[in-house]
RNA sequence: GGAGAGGUCGCAUAGUGGCCUAGUGCGGAGGUCUUGAAAACCUCUAUCAGGAUUACCUGAUCGCGAGUUCGAAUCUCGCCCUCUCCGCCA
């Protein structure tokens, strides 16, 4: 959410910043209108509200039926006038939950991906003299993938990992943890079933709710009866909780974790990596990478998140080191990726300035994105309520961070592509091998 | 799943329709006293919104939302959450 005085001040500003990023402007002037509507209805009912408040300190004395008649009518007017406030301040308030965030003057202004811009490409191909799989063969040879069942199972997507793609994946999880650990990084296991505000307070909501699972539906006749429980469940009025969803990443909880404190100063920068398993709809991308584990419903996931003071060269500088821990990983790991500045038109609504990181992935003989880095300033702040009280004694909304540590799947792939050898087994970049507990797989 | 208790200022508590402009204690800030410190004493001590803009005025907020009333922290209803006991269970 951006401040509604900022709103009043530039509105301009704010209409570019929503043109940059593909979105209709129209909101901007939808909600000036409705504060326009806000403010005057709210001088007046104040006015109203100071008179009955006399009225009745005067009723404590003097009880007349002359002045219980003036409060009475009073009331009348203010029962009028009341509800229509009400529902301005409501439609205000979700008209600035759709405003998106602006961005950083060093952002470039592009229309789609072709104007993101490289930042740096670090590493080589990797030299095959053979040709190479792609990682759904090599899961398959290998006995570390099984999609046929995945997709009998879970459906369109569903996957299954088998023997030391198992411990690939933990041992990515621990890997990125100690990692982050060792950099003074506060582990957190969040709950993934998350309520509704919470998507709203990190800004997924109310752009991205199509791409959430609702957990339970809003009308339990849509459900399919496969037991007697479920049909119980169905017949019942209130046996359910709606506006429960599952979280796509470990920001929703994490972001919402501190959610209507206020913080010291001095507690400041606060940092998390957060480990969670993440679901998405991939509503939007039917037709994409529908082969093997690159786009998929469910995968596990370590993102880091970070709650700074109130100021931009601050978060700058978090930004950098956000994106340098990721690096270090993939350093690590000897693979070879490139880093994105994207431009307005690639990044999402709640973000002010965003790095994705690309890993070359031999199979799609191609960088496939492994990490996104975002400045979100106060936005998510501003939703969710997280203040701090500064050293000068104001209250300040904190900036707010993210970017992804290790995606699973994801990361399989760059490891199984790039390290593959000509006789078909893989090699485990030495990073990795106390946490997996092998050298190659075969 | 059953039964009960409860959610008040940063924390702890008081508050059963107007004396609440929410009291008291703790914590925090400033001051008096003192060579310095402690103690004691004094003052201040929430947030949001609107209107003026050194200072101010008004409104709202006692978990959230409706309702009753001229008037609600207080009464009624719904929701959210916490705790205790019983039952079941990874």
């Amino acid at each position: 959410m951006i401040d509604i005085q900022y709103i009043r001040d530039n509105p301009d500003q704010i209409k570019q910043a929503a043109i940059n990023k593909n979105l209709n402007p129209d909101v901007v002037d939808q909600v000036l209108d409705l504060d326009q509507k806000r403010r005057a209805l709210e001088t007046e009912i104040q006015q109203l509200r100071a008179k009955r408040n006399q009225l009745n300190d005067q009723l404590k004395n003097e009880r007349t039926d002359e002045l219980i008649q003036e409060s009475q009518a009073l009331k009348q007017q203010l029962n009028d006038k009341e509800p229509e406030l009400k529902q301005v301040n409501q439609n205000f308030t979700t008209a600035m939950l759709q405003v998106p965030n602006t961005t950083l003057e060093e952002v470039p202004v592009g229309k789609d991906s072709s104007g993101n811009v490289v930042v740096k490409t670090v590493g080589d191909k990797p030299q095959f003299d053979f040709t190479p799989k792609n990682h759904i063969d090599l899961g398959l040879s290998l006995n570390l993938l099984d999609v046929d069942r995945g997709s009998k199972v879970a459906g369109y997507r569903g996957y299954y990992l088998k023997n030391q793609a198992v411990a690939m994946q933990f041992g990515l999880m621990r890997y990125a943890l100690d990692k982050l650990n060792a950099k003074g990084f506060t582990s957190i296991m969040p709950p993934i079933i998350n309520r509704k505000e919470a998507f709203v307070n990190s800004g997924h909501f109310p752009w991205g709710e199509a791409e959430s699972y609702a957990l339970i539906p809003d009308d339990p006749d849509t459900l399919d009866i496969v037991s007697e429980l479920g049909a119980q469940y169905k017949n019942s009025k209130l046996d359910y909780k709606s506006d429960t969803y599952l979280a796509g990443t470990a920001e929703v909880p994490l972001v919402s974790f501190h959610a209507g404190e206020t913080l010291n100063e001095k507690d400041l920068p606060i940092t998390y990596a957060g480990f969670s398993p993440c679901y998405r709809r991939e509503v939007g991308n039917y037709g994409k990478d529908t082969r093997g584990i690159y786009r998929v419903h469910e995968f596990m996931k370590i993102e880091q998140v970070v709650l700074c003071v109130n100021d931009f060269d601050e978060s700058r500088k978090w930004h950098e080191m956000l994106l340098q821990n990721a690096e270090e990983m993939l350093s690590d790991f000897g693979l070879h990726y490139q880093v994105l500045l994207m431009c307005t038109g690639d990044m999402g609504e709640p973000q002010m300035k965003k790095y994705d990181i690309e890993t070359w992935m031999p199979g799609r003989d191609t960088f496939g994105e492994t990490a996104s880095n975002s400045i979100m300033g106060e936005f998510q702040a501003r939703r969710a309520g997280i203040k701090y009280r500064a050293a000068d004694g104001t209250l300040k909304y904190v900036h707010m961070l993210n970017n992804t540590a290790i995606a699973s799947s994801r990361m399989l792939i760059a490891l199984w592509e790039n390290y593959q050898q000509k006789d078909g087994s893989i090699k485990i970049p030495e990073a990795l091998v106390p946490y997996v507990g092998f050298d190659t797989i075969n």
